[in-house]
DNA sequence: ATAAACTATGGACCATTGTCAACGGTTTTG
DNA sequence: CAAAACCGTTGACAATGGTCCATAGTTTAT
């Protein structure tokens, strides 16, 4: 497919899939039966798109995604760079997930605290009931 | 106490402290005793780079986190423009908290495919047994 | 066949989130 | 008391993740 139909797809802008494209996030090739210099892309470029979000969702940078998905559609064998890599990710997309749920938690107690007392302060959250220590992953 | 213990305390940067002082995230005040330009920050101030050091993990901006954290500091009653932008950001986090989990399954599989077949590619992951279509938010 | 829609390339530009360096003043320590 | 460590202010710099624009060629629809 070009890229207009990936951007359509995948709702993404032509810009981004060539920026991503420029860092090696996704590839494509020029049909050689064509005198044009369009570029066609592989159906799975959408699935990649998806986990490229995904993987910015959980706090990884271009330069991380672009190890992680070359690996991930690579044929190549295991490095054990590869394995040191993923350990790493794995412990911090964790550990992000544990905050982002802390700070979810945060938010809601806050928005209800708004909800039950729309005259005072939301200070009540602070040491408000429900201290049950949470901290399962 | 001073802008270096906080430093200290809270492991961020006295420019990072400073840099979201400007930008209304923390608060501090000059000792009026003092005859130096030297600030003090309250003891809350490490509570409040807690929370946006998790602010942060869950994917919220600068601008945003300022506008929770006065919130959530202050004494002002609850409006309903306050409710709505907490009704937003709950909405926002939980989805980028739903992708990040996808994205550490994701890791997690990569990784044990390569730790069971360090020879082969990691196709067998895209298509793997363990498809339970787990949706849970 | 002509206009509208699509494409590639290159480089400029932008916001965000800090970090650093330089300068001069203050406090603490040996 | 002198040096080391700390503090505030200002402004430059940097990395990240895009977005936009101009130019020029290609395809599709009317």
């Amino acid at each position: 497919m070009r890229i207009g139909e990936l951007a359509r797809r995948a709702e993404v802008s032509r810009d981004t899939i060539r920026f991503y494209e420029r860092h090696g996030l996704i590839r494509s090739d020029t049909d050689p039966e064509a005198s044009n210099s369009y570029r066609i892309y592989p159906e799975d470029a959408i699935l990649t798109l998806e986990v490229i979000r995904d993987a910015q969702a959980a706090g990884l940078s271009i330069a991380d995604i672009t190890l992680f998905v070359s690996q991930f559609m690579a044929q190549g064998g295991g490095a054990e760079e590869m394995e040191r890599f993923l350990d790493d990710k794995i412990a911090e997309v964790a550990t992000r997930l544990a905050a982002s749920r802390r700070f979810l938690t945060l938010l809601q107690q806050t928005r209800q605290a708004l909800a039950r007392a729309p005259q005072d302060g939301l200070n009540e959250v602070e040491s408000g009931a429900g201290n049950e220590n949470r901290t399962r992953n």
